[in-house]
DNA sequence: TTGTAGGCGTTATCAA
DNA sequence: TTGATAACGCCTACAA
């Protein structure tokens, strides 16, 4: 029987038929004398098959060669061993740090990841989780809360573990990891708050979903101190860089002369404040206080070294795959909503006194 | 005929099936009123099919709202709409850009991006390429020309287009899209020469074989001067930052106090040697010089400005999408091998008189 | 634990 | 230009 199969299906007759001559399972199963779906059980769950037999799958796929075909393995289970990743932008170094924790947490694992750029568009973002469930990943991974009732819809039934990361929120498509970018702005102003600045300036650049709620945040410790101004917020849609932030210092300067301390959407901007700040020969911490977001390493050692908002990205990525994968594992996962904070590291930009 | 189709698989019997009650073409076929491959031709190239059908086809397929299933066209195929992208880095600025440029120049293809890090390692990368090739990918595009021998031959008889990026060669496993390392360090240590720099030294982490050739460049450049000092070279294995590059700048000076300039094995090691200037009180550029390698946003705006190399980054990825996609469409790729060069920065970092 | 039967949804091949 | 038929390689369902 196990014969009959070789001489039909053996290599030497394959090689002439579309596949292109690749050893398939039914192949091994020949070689192994076993039946093509004890190699199958044998390759993806050992246990389900005995010791001996094992063995002599394992012998005829080394001899073979034999790799499983993934697109036939998709077919079949009507499950692609992808992982879809969508983000807003693959440059933003906060993207790479969260991508990157993806990937560390796959490892060796068989899943492979799609990533998407969704340029943030909330209408690209649902065309791309359209082509993603096409394909029927084991799972998805987008960045934010904020889209479409379309892709929520879809997300919702997609019929596979959903990890939405970067921010936090009560009403989770299915899993989240994240942290509160109110929170973070909030304790940013407070802490320019507390270091003495008065007329604290917020500069901006893209200003996504994110960005808007850590303004939020700053607006609303504002208010509280009843030092709130229109006027002290700088804000453009373009998309942020180190030249840009000592535009928009420029640009707020001029119309806000009296501006003690600036709250910076991220650090490359914190970056070109201070790059300004030298040109311009304006005193930092003494005239201008300057606090920045994400803590990129080169805050640290920046002269003076800059106060920044450490913000857990690599973790995100890594526990939102862990997340997925537990799913996807079976396991119970405790907490389907995980906010991974995140900490003010003060330093001498915000050092008035 | 077709009526027996849809009898027999139409979507309410095929609801209860495996595949989850998903539309398929034997539906759209069905409703359209014509044979399945029929439909198939009409989406794949619509031209080969009268437009009478076209049109009943297209409205069956809105009507059911159909998608092509990506792993059943995959499987019958032989090949899946999938670019493979191995980069070694996925934190990298550089390799962001790149892969920036090859998602651009995608557009809305059907195409879509797999992603692997290769963390450098070659042996990590031959894995890599097993797993890639596995799924038959419509093309691959990996950065380097350093691979071992196994994937050498792995990517000859790969059977689709495969583009190596980030530098040049003679001998390209197939097409080749990047730049002279060696030339570009070699420009930036001629430069610093010509600005009356003679103690010039190298700083470098990570050192992968990109830095390398930067290295063996500058090194050509000082032996030809008669300059060449093994003391002036700094690197180390250890991945790169803002941070290191003030700490190699310090082990330098230690060691070689009389180095007069740097040429940094890029911007993040070039703005913590600036820092560190700043913070110990040496003038730039006139006690220091500093030339950092790809000419990243901050470069310009840096205090004073950053003397720097200009990479084609975004381009590279942008091209190497472009030739794997021409070769796909079947178009003469008439330059096989692309050098893209590089362009020397020169600002006030290196203005030494 | 192992095997049989049949289907997953699409495209290549060959014929009309 | 259109269609019938048979893969593509694997897995689910069910049976032994």
């Amino acid at each position: 029987m196990a014969d009959d199969i070789v001489s039909e299906q053996g290599r030497t007759e394959r090689a002439s038929r579309r596949g292109g001559g690749r050893p398939t399972i039914a192949d091994v199963a020949g070689l192994a004398g076993v039946a093509a779906i004890t190699v199958s059980r044998a390759l993806r769950d050992p246990s389900r098959v005995s010791a001996e037999l094992r063995a002599q799958i394992d012998a005829a796929v080394t001899t073979l060669g034999y790799v499983p075909d993934p697109n036939a393995r998709a077919l079949a289970s009507s499950r692609a061993d992808v992982v879809g990743v969508l983000v807003p932008s693959l440059t933003n170094v906060v993207f790479a740090d969260v991508v990157r924790g993806i990937y560390d947490e796959l490892g060796s694992s068989r899943l492979q990841i799609q990533m998407g750029n969704t340029h943030y568009s909330p209408l690209e973002e649902e065309r791309l989780v359209k082509v993603f469930l096409g394909q029927r990943p084991a799972a998805l991974i987008v960045a934010g809360i904020d889209q479409t009732d379309v892709t929520r819809k879809l997300l919702r039934t997609a019929g596979c573990p959903v990890v939405q990361i970067m921010e936090t929120a009560t009403d989770p498509v299915d899993m989240l990891v994240g942290f509160s970018h109110f929170d973070a702005g909030r304790e940013a102003t407070v802490h320019l708050l507390e270091a003495g600045y008065r007329r604290i300036g917020f500069i901006g650049a893209r200003m996504d979903p994110r960005s808007q709620r850590r303004l939020a945040g700053y607006r609303d410790a504002m208010e509280e101190a009843g030092l709130f101004d229109p006027r002290l917020v700088t804000t453009t849609p373009t998309p942020s860089s180190v030249s840009l932030g000592g535009q928009l210092l420029a640009d707020a300067l001029a119309r806000v002369p009296d501006i003690d301390a600036v709250f910076c959407n991220n650090d490359d901007l914190a970056l070109g404040v201070l790059f300004e700040c030298h040109r311009a020969a304006i005193a930092v911490p003494r005239r201008m206080g300057i606090c920045g977001f994400n803590d990129l390493d080169m805050m640290r050692v920046a002269f003076p070294t800059l106060t920044s908002v450490r913000t857990p990205r690599y973790e995100i990525g890594h526990r939102s795959m862990r997340m997925a994968l537990d799913r996807l594992a079976g396991n119970e996962v405790t907490a389907p909503v995980l906010d991974l904070g995140f900490e003010l590291q003060a330093r001498e930009s915000t050092r008035r006194r």
